[in-house]
DNA sequence: CTTCTCCCTGTTTTT
DNA sequence: CAGGGAGAAG
């Protein structure tokens, strides 16, 4: 048999579109254009990490490798998007078929495409954090937990333990032990507990977060044939926020990947700031160990910032007790020094801030490249009020979501019936709204739902069942004849959203009759979301994984033109973002860090998480904190600025006194 | 068994 | 500030 040799050579002199070598600088360059094998970028915050995975897709579409074949997980869907398509315009298009997203929708969309083959049904809810503690409660009511006389982790903790048994990949007992020694005694039957919430899942088809990784793993470990299938389809992984993964997310690449190993992770141990949900940053550094063979990469040349605001986050994580990388630089000339504000207190930061945004407006700084960052959600409560005041428009990211609301989650639950009917913890949610039903009559119906004679189409004519009689019955016909109206196969989401509005309004207005009018906006908006979507189950998916990060309250300003608004968020919610000039608030101890945080690891999880916020800036940073804060217990407490300021000197950190006007 | 009311808690961060 | 839990009345 006759033999041609390709040469490598050859192969590689072929002409790209992109002038990658012009476009990237060498470690970057060097990222883009090592395509097989594994690779580590250690990039720190600014150094073209965005920019340099959007080059190595472009690249790699180029080399002529098929865009579904790349995988790029990261941890929003928007990352992802915004990725990809500055790739497709570089490339001008091609890059639309690169799967990209969370790990959590890569594993939503992988077992329901393989879930006929595993066995399961076709469709399973996905349950967002309330829904399992509303599982985790149906649990803990039918094991007898919850009577009065017996003192019991209330779901909320329950929810916590099991979470972070999973993420942390210890046991149940281990984590009680280590984080609630306290319920120590009540182990056996928190395990119980638990053991019926799983096989109650299992039964239900249902799928907590967690269960979506845990699932994915174990199936890529034990089957074979799915690990390899996945495995031939996707040949080229990224991973990106590599130190925000936690065990399960290291695995599940290192199963995806397989022996070819064309794997890129990319992250920074200084900006791992998910350790309360079993990120470990550690992930990160073992990346070699587990890929042996690995290129390491460091990006450390910072394009963002001007020096002295590098300065102020250099001597911020100088400080951290472990860290592995580098000093970042910048060939940046000038820069104004940032500037440390205290105020006397919280009214007066409100004012503050809201004062120097609009000056910065009116030098010229458009309202989109400020943002206003902070530790938890509450914390802008009072500067909210201030700029609704003053009449800037905001959108708010980060805590309380508009999703999370009971109103939204109503309405979601019947949804969710229609796609999945054995979803117990929806029939719980919309029978208890009905009049004269309460848990009991919607246990009775639930349990009849799942014998053997009951049905969504025979729950119009119900005859009738212990303790669901009279306005019950009546109630629980017609949400019956509802619900069996409705089609997912016929109709559309947006078609489908209305007519569970029109059962739903008047039951809104009968349980929050004071707000209602509010809470019917909400649900406004939530049709209109709906109206982006041709299936139901891909719809309630994107609801449960990726939903809209609008906080209650949205979009103040209805005369905003077009996108021209401030950015509240927290920092969490803000990562990977960046703009012209932020202001981080509270920056005072007991808020930030927070009280909360106790442990030395989890200081250190906050150290990091002030030095995320002050690289978000290009221009001006401002950091201001309360001279005195409102504590519920002690009343009007003295304040200081954040220990993590300490060794950050005037001489870096412009000390601002704020005067008064007379 | 449901519903109402009152109290209390406890408020980090997110897929 | 509300959402959940406990206790009492219908």
């Amino acid at each position: 048999m006759a033999t041609y040799t390709i040469r490598r050579a050859a192969a590689e002199s072929r002409s790209f579109r992109i002038d990658y070598a012009a476009e990237l600088n060498a470690a970057q360059l060097e990222a883009v254009t090592t395509l097989d094998g594994p690779v580590l970028v250690v990039a720190g915050a600014g150094s073209g990490k965005t920019r340099t995975l959007t080059y190595r897709v472009a690249r790699l579409v180029e080399t002529g490798v098929p865009a579904r074949a790349i995988v790029l997980l990261t941890f929003t869907r928007r990352a992802a998007q915004e990725m990809l398509r500055r790739a497709s315009a570089l490339l001008g298009g091609g890059a639309d078929d690169v799967v990209g997203g969370t790990f959590h929708s890569f594993a939503n969309v992988m077992l329901r495409r393989w879930a006929r083959a595993f066995g399961w049904p076709e469709s399973f809810t996905i349950l967002d954090r309330s829904d399992s503690e509303d599982a985790i409660q149906l649990a803990r009511v039918r094991l007898g937990l919850d009577r009065r006389d017996r003192r019991f982790p209330r779901k909320q903790t329950l929810g916590d333990i099991y979470s972070t048994a999973v993420n942390k990949g210890i046991g149940i007992g281990d984590v009680v032990e280590r984080e609630y020694v306290h319920l120590l005694d009540d182990l056996e039957d928190i395990v119980r507990c638990h053991e019926l919430y799983v096989a109650y899942k299992r039964e239900r088809g249902l799928l907590d977060y967690d269960d979506l990784l845990l699932e994915l793993r174990d199936r890529l470990r034990d089957r074979a044939e799915f690990a390899e299938r996945l495995q031939q389809t996707y040949r080229y992984l990224m991973v990106d926020e590599y130190q925000d993964t936690n065990h399960l997310q290291a695995d599940i690449t290192a199963l995806l990947a397989g022996k070819r190993a064309n794997v890129m992770a990319v992250g920074d141990d200084a900006q791992s700031i998910y350790g309360f949900r079993g990120a470990d940053f550690k992930n990160i550094m073992s990346f070699p160990d587990r890929f042996p063979g690995t290129r390491l990469i460091a990006l450390e040349e910072n394009y963002r910032s001007t020096q002295p605001i590098l300065d102020v986050t250099n001597a911020i994580i100088a400080q951290a007790r472990e860290r592995y990388s580098k000093t970042l630089y910048t060939r940046r000339g000038g820069g104004v020094r940032p500037q440390l504000v205290p105020s006397p207190d919280d009214r007066l930061q409100s004012l503050f801030v809201t004062q120097r945004i609009l000056e910065l407006a009116e030098e010229g700084v458009p309202l989109t490249e400020i943002a206003v960052l902070f530790r938890s959600s509450f914390h802008s409560f009072d500067l909210e009020l201030e700029l609704a005041r003053a009449g800037i428009p905001f959108v708010k990211r980060g805590g309380f979501r508009f999703i999370e609301t009971a109103h939204v989650k109503d309405v979601l639950a019947h949804l969710r019936v229609v796609d999945n009917p054995r979803d117990a913890v929806s029939w719980h949610r919309i029978l208890l709204l009905l009049e004269g039903v309460g848990p009991r009559a919607a246990a009775a119906v639930v349990d009849w739902l799942g014998s053997p004679e009951g049905s969504l189409a025979g729950l119009a004519e119900l005859a009738g069942l212990p303790g669901v009689r009279g306005q019950a019955l009546a109630g629980v016909r017609q949400l019956g004849a509802l619900l069996a109206r409705l089609d997912p196969a016929r109709e559309r989401p947006p078609a489908l959203v209305q007519a569970v509005l029109a059962h739903y309004r008047p039951v809104l207005e009968r349980v929050h009759h004071d707000d209602a009018p509010k809470r019917l906006r909400d649900l406004e908006q939530f049709g209109v979301l709906a109206e982006r979507y041709r299936s139901l189950t891909r719809f309630l998916a994107d609801m449960a994984l990726e939903p809209p990060s609008d906080s209650v309250g949205d979009v103040m300003a209805v005369d905003a033109p077009e996108g021209e608004v401030l950015t509240l968020s927290t920092i969490h919610s803000a990562k990977g973002l960046e703009w012209h000039s932020v202001f981080v608030i509270s920056v005072a101890d007991g808020r930030f860090p927070s009280t909360y945080s106790m442990d030395e690891d989890e200081i250190e999880e906050e150290r990091r998480l002030l030095y995320v916020a002050c690289t978000r800036a290009r221009e001006n940073l401002i950091l201001t904190y309360p001279a005195t804060m409102y504590d519920r217990g002690l009343g009007v407490v003295p304040a200081r600025p954040s220990r993590f300021l300490d060794a950050v000197g005037p001489a870096l950190l412009e000390p601002v006194t704020l005067l008064e006007e007379e």
